[in-house]
DNA sequence: GGGTGCCTCGAGGAC
DNA sequence: CGAGGCACCC
């Protein structure tokens, strides 16, 4: 049985596996069996060292991790691990999971109801509005997503708004926005992702005797993406383990990504200062890519200077050259991505669920999408428009949060007039004013104005406080509405615990009159009907709940997951993602797109080195997600908030260009390029015609041989595309001045043909064959051009 | 009270 | 190009 759980494993994998008690540090590189390492390590424990599940807890960062992990451990230990975390069994999820569930069982400690509701980023933006709004603040000068973003720093930091320091006039006024914001969430009896964090560790500081039971409980603490953790999810580890030490932490400083979000990978550090006797394993060998990959990402990553260097290796042999492929724009970015994995189908190499596209943004999903769509290439899109984000889907949630949380006035206004049901902003205003004068939320007010002191939307200490109804400031007509909708209401309180979610469900569509409004005839409306449809079935997997727990289990964890597609990841399709979502994945075939300064790395990141580095990381991680294949591939110009872009090819193409292989029968043989260009297949049929015998080199050649690259690639800095505009093409009339089949002269290029031309808004756009530097899409008005006769047919055209 | 249309400004990543 | 905000109109 023991050897089952260490079959297969390296000796540095092993001994991560085996050393049970003190803190363990493992730095794991990529492909290097992390995950296989902390499923083993929890099969070890409970079917080796005998530990009940109960006293261990492994913490991930994603669900999808989670799940996997689980599975792992499943198929270790030949039968199935109870799901999430239960408290009668393994507790195995991610931070914000974890700390959702112990608040819930220490609300009281915790200074919060049992059913508060956790608010995403969209919700908390709107709490921040209205703070805004009631502070007189204004949203133009102090934009509320610039506060939203501060305040979860500082929470992430844990810092409390009586701690901010307010040396500035801006800390000033964020202080107050996040002492309203503070109070505005405890009224709604709501909390945000970030206090699910903070919040537990405060109650774990101000409550030693909690903090002694779950210390006590788990002695065995499993940390996944350690390089990723906060300062409150450090701390909380750090508490969690200070009694028994037994903290087991993974991670690689190279793959640290979040630091938008409060991420340090120096708690690395930390981790071995706070635990100095802490065995440190290192997994430098890698099982997943081939060396010319490896070669590519360590041409990525060791430019950081931020690091410690690796030695990663691997036994996979080199493999198939890097690729890249400059594609004119977007669309034929995405084309050349759909062409290529239809041609390593035809050639058997790979079947499309071995192929990942990944980008840095979600906004580049769209075009990707399109090729996809009109190809028939089956794929599958994971994150971007979430599910939980789409309009039905939250008004159906914040009828379900309103029912749990009577007090959650931001769901009561979010459904009050959907459908409409004629109740203007005055009268909301009105009531929401009044209902806070007499202690309750809006749903409160209107028990009251409906008499019905009892009511559940009424806090218990209010439900003694009347004898009769108080008086209220709204007309007979307002008053016959709001009844309305408050008989609604009271009727799902009222069979709250009775019913499932998913009858909940069903009442509120069906009497709420949602269901006729959304289904209005079109293919749109049965669109939405049919993601409130799926929403229930998500629902229907809390039916056999306790009833008193259903609503609130299934509420929180349609809070805190995102990406459902993950259940489907059996299909044939090819994977869709940003580089963020690829952490933790591997793919025989990845492709990596939009290889564009501005782009990869990110225009946001440009004038600071740290953030700099994070892109540099974040490359790194994409490139090591690939197994046997990688094509990197970057766009001429690109269409960004509906304006044409031309950027510079990406820092990180020219790193991996220059990158030579080394494999000790490469290096001895010459053959050191890692990379090959594609062929610019572009114009089909012309690809051949095109310098095969060459081996076109593409970018890395004029990137490595021409210092001013500037002036042999096409004009790219937005200075030369403004002068080349302004100074613009003196032509009269608008014709093209070039047409397929011309034989034309480039100063540095030398001859070539051209493919196509195109007129642009001011300028046009020529694409030309050149005899041994390949395909090249270059401005008419700046290229030097020189017609210098014309070929009958060009080939293929 | 509600709807329409114009205008402005904006998309980095995620629990 | 898109969403969201706001002014204006019914």
């Amino acid at each position: 049985m023991h050897d089952d759980i260490l079959a297969g494993l390296n000796a540095a994998q092993r001994e991560a596996v085996t050393t049970i008690d003190g803190p363990v540090l493992v730095l794991a590189g990529p492909g290097s069996g992390k995950t296989r390492v902390l499923a083993h390590r929890v099969a070890y424990l409970l079917r080796v060292v005998q530990v009940h599940p109960r006293a261990i807890m492994a913490v991930t960062f994603t669900n999808k991790a989670a799940q996997e992990m689980r599975d792992r451990i499943n198929g270790l230990l030949g039968e199935s691990v109870p799901a999430s975390t239960g408290w009668r069994g393994l507790t195995l999820g991610t931070f914000h999971s974890i700390c959702a569930r112990i608040l819930r069982q220490e609300a009281e400690l915790a200074g919060l109801r049992p059913d508060y509701v956790i608010y995403d980023d969209g919700d908390q933006l709107t709490a921040i509005k209205q703070t805004l709004r009631e502070l007189n603040i204004s949203e133009k000068q102090y934009r509320p997503e610039a506060m939203r973003a501060a305040i979860s720093r500082m929470k992430n930091e844990l810092v409390r708004p009586s701690e901010m320091s307010v040396d500035t006039y801006w800390a000033q006024v964020l202080t107050r926005v996040y002492e309203y914001y503070e109070k505005l969430m405890a009224a709604n009896g709501a909390v945000d992702f970030d206090d699910l964090l903070a919040r537990t560790v405060y109650l774990f500081r101000e409550h030693p005797q909690v903090l002694a039971r779950y210390q006590e409980r788990y002695r065995y603490l499993l940390v996944d993406e350690f390089q990723d953790t906060n300062t409150a999810q450090y701390e909380l580890m750090r508490l969690l383990a200070a009694q028994h030490h037994n903290l087991f932490a993974v991670g690689d400083e190279d793959q640290s990504i979040y630091g938008f979000r409060g991420a340090d990978y120096r708690n690395v550090l930390r981790f071995r200062e706070d635990f100095p006797t802490a065995r440190v394993i290192l997994l430098e060998q890698n099982y997943r890519s081939t060396q010319t990959i490896l070669d590519a990402a360590n041409a990525i990553i060791s430019r950081n200077r931020h690091r410690t260097p690796k030695a990663l290796r691997t036994n996979r042999g080199r493999g198939p050259a890097v690729t890249i492929y400059e594609a004119y724009d977007e669309m034929d970015e995405a084309t050349y991505v759909v062409r290529t994995i239809r041609e390593l189908m035809a050639r058997g190499q790979a079947r499309p669920k071995d192929c990942a596209v990944m980008y840095r943004t979600n906004a580049q999903s769209r075009p990707l999408e399109d090729a996809f769509v009109m190809w028939g290439m089956p794929y599958r899109l994971v994150g971007g428009t979430r599910f939980y984000q789409r309009r039905e889907i939250k008004d159906m949630l914040a009828y379900l949060r309103l029912i749990h949380n009577p007090a959650d006035n931001f769901s009561f206004s979010r459904i009050i007039n959907v459908p409409r049901r004629g109740i203007g902003e005055k009268t909301l205003a009105t009531l929401a004013q009044w209902s806070s004068a007499h202690g309750v939320g809006m749903a409160g007010g209107l028990a009251l104005i409906a008499g019905d002191l009892h009511s559940p939307a009424l806090p218990e200490e209010v439900r003694t406080r009347y004898t009769q109804p108080p008086e209220h400031p709204f007309s007979p007509a307002v008053r016959r509405t709001l009844m309305e909708f408050y008989r609604l209401l009271a009727g799902w309180l009222a069979d709250r615990h009775k019913l499932t979610v998913v009858e909940l469900l069903d009442r509120i569509a069906d009497e709420s009159g949602y269901a006729v409004e959304l289904r209005d005839g079109t293919p749109e409306g049965e669109d939405r009907w049919a993601n409130v449809q799926e929403l229930r079935s998500v629902a229907a997997y809390y039916n056999d709940f306790p009833p008193e727990l259903r609503l609130s289990a299934f509420l929180e964890e349609v809070a805190l997951v995102s990406d459902q597609d993950e259940l489907n990841g059996e299909d044939d399709r090819v994977t869709l993602l940003t580089l963020h979502t690829a952490k933790g994945l591997e793919f025989p075939v990845v492709f990596i797109v939009g290889l564009e300064e501005n782009i990869l790395p990110h225009v946001r990141s440009m004038d600071d080195p740290d953030q700099l580095e994070e892109e540099r990381r974040l490359m790194y991680v994409g490139v090591t997600r690939a197994k046997d294949r990688l094509y990197l591939v970057r766009a001429f110009r690109r269409t960004l908030f509906g304006r044409n872009e031309l950027n510079e090819p990406s820092r990180f193409l020219r790193d991996v260009a220059q990158a030579r292989v080394t494999t000790a029968e490469v290096l001895s043989s010459g053959e050191a390029e890692l990379v090959t260009a594609s062929p610019q297949a572009r114009e089909g049929r012309q690809e051949r015609s095109v310098g095969e015998s060459q081996r076109p080199r593409g970018l890395a050649t004029p990137h490595r041989t021409s210092p001013a690259h500037g002036a042999v690639e096409p004009p790219s800095r937005p200075a030369a595309a403004i002068a080349g505009r302004e100074g613009g093409p003196a032509r009269e009339g608008r014709g093209p001045q070039f047409s397929p089949g011309d034989r034309v002269d480039h100063g540095l290029f030398g001859e070539g043909i051209v493919l196509k031309s195109e007129l642009t808004a001011d300028d046009e756009e020529v694409t030309i064959a050149f005899a041994d530097k390949g395909i090249k899409t270059l401005l008419a008005s700046y290229a030097k051009l020189r017609k210098i006769g014309q070929e009958a047919t060009p080939r293929g055209l």
